[in-house]
DNA sequence: CTATAAATTGACGATTAGGTCAATTAAGTG
DNA sequence: CACTTAATTGACCTAATCGTCAATTTATAG
């Protein structure tokens, strides 16, 4: 019956596209307004469906977040595969690095980035989550470590070095528009230019610690403990 | 009366530090986990405090959110005018605005970083918030700009710089931790010293066009629009 | 010490949004 | 066309939490 299992076989791929559209609705809505602001029926009213719709394609809120978390850790696991592959320095590892992440982060519109509300997925979830971030940001920062090791990247802090980059790329859902002026991979080049200089070392070296920067008049933080109440709760 | 007087300032004094201490709870909270994963119950125990004296300080929780973005835009708009007051070039002030910036949010430690979570706030103070918001980017894209006629910038997308640089402030409060390695200071320095070398034009000049950057086999995004329900709604 | 004022609490109402389901509509089959 | 199966809906339930308030505890005054 080639009939049938024709007819089956589009209904599961009817089935997949429509799951498919509901995560990327998803992924552009946390993206630019984040998971909590964002309401099952504002997704369902941008698909123009009923929100008990979304549950044939989704088991529930939390799944939604995961997949978004899913696809930002597979685009950043691939990231790192494909910059090892194209580089041979730690420094042109990197660039490869961020041109890969930033360009499918955008052109991909509406891939969640780089792990925000963890702490709204289920516990299972969470641990999984949270184990492969925390993989890729050591591969991250043993990628600038080898490039320091190789002369590439210049010595600095290679943690803070990987939660800069990490943040830009969280910040990009928040102001990317695909109706923008620039293209994805110009973002990407743009960014990716950016960052670049500060990291390899064929640049003038800059000073790495805080002594002789410019002295800030700080408002001072408040050290003393107050103290709300004297009831024990 | 001496003494009555006395005894009033006193309780004003005691009353404003209290609500200080809710306000630091809820940036440091909002920080770390975002504004909708904090509950009050959450901010209240942290203070060893039921939620209801909560209300003593504060109007709502939204008026915890806008106290948080308050500060962060003071910060700020403090970071440009101290910037201007040190720096001569484009590219000087900048780097002013920056370890200010970023020396201010660490060390004033949980300074809600920019402004996630607009769309909780209050249609009121929202208006005011994102007014504030897009003047300080207008401010910073400005410094760009001079910079670039006074030569010590390179030519580059002004906007995508200014993304870049909030981004990388945004992320803060999600990793910084007073008790960490580094000072906020440091930290400071660190992030500046490596945005700076992108931004100014004392270095080797790099392409901004994305021509011939590297080619990522990208995961096409599928542009067919699914229909989801027949019906209308 | 007594009385007044201020601060705090825990229980409670109200709202919002996630999730369920029987009924209805559409699609597929012979 | 008749019938089975799948998809969709809107009403409904429920859990979480914001915000309120009368009652209670603590601080202050004379």
């Amino acid at each position: 019956m080639p009939r049938w299992k024709n007819t089956l076989q589009t209904n599961a791929s009817v089935q997949r596209l429509k799951r498919e559209a509901v995560l990327k609705e998803a992924r552009r809505a946390f993206g630019k307004r984040g998971y909590h602001n964002t309401s099952l029926d504002d997704i369902a009213e941008a698909l123009q469906v009923s929100k008990g719709t979304l549950y044939n394609y989704i088991k529930d809120k939390q799944e939604l977040l995961y997949e978004c978390h899913t696809l930002a850790l597979d685009i950043g696991e691939r990231a790192v595969e494909f910059g090892k592959e194209r580089g041979a320095t730690g420094g042109e590892i990197l660039h490869h690095v961020l041109m890969y992440n930033i360009t499918s982060l955008t052109e991909e519109f509406g891939a969640c980035a780089v792990l925000t509300e963890v702490d709204a997925l289920r516990p299972a979830d969470r641990i999984k989550t949270v184990k492969r971030r925390d993989s890729i940001e050591k591969r991250m920062v043993g990628l600038i470590n080898d490039g320091i090791k190789d002369g590439s990247i210049r010595p600095l802090d290679q943690k803070i070095a990987v939660f800069t980059i990490m943040g830009v790329i969280s910040w990009l859902p928040r102001w990317y528009s695909p109706d923008g002026r620039l293209s994805g991979r110009d973002i990407a080049a743009q960014i990716t230019n950016l960052l670049m200089p500060g990291l390899l070392s064929t640049n003038t070296p800059v000073n790495v610690t805080a002594s002789g920067q410019s002295r800030a008049p700080l408002v001072q933080p408040q050290r003393k403990r107050i103290i709300m109440s004297k009831r024990a709760s």
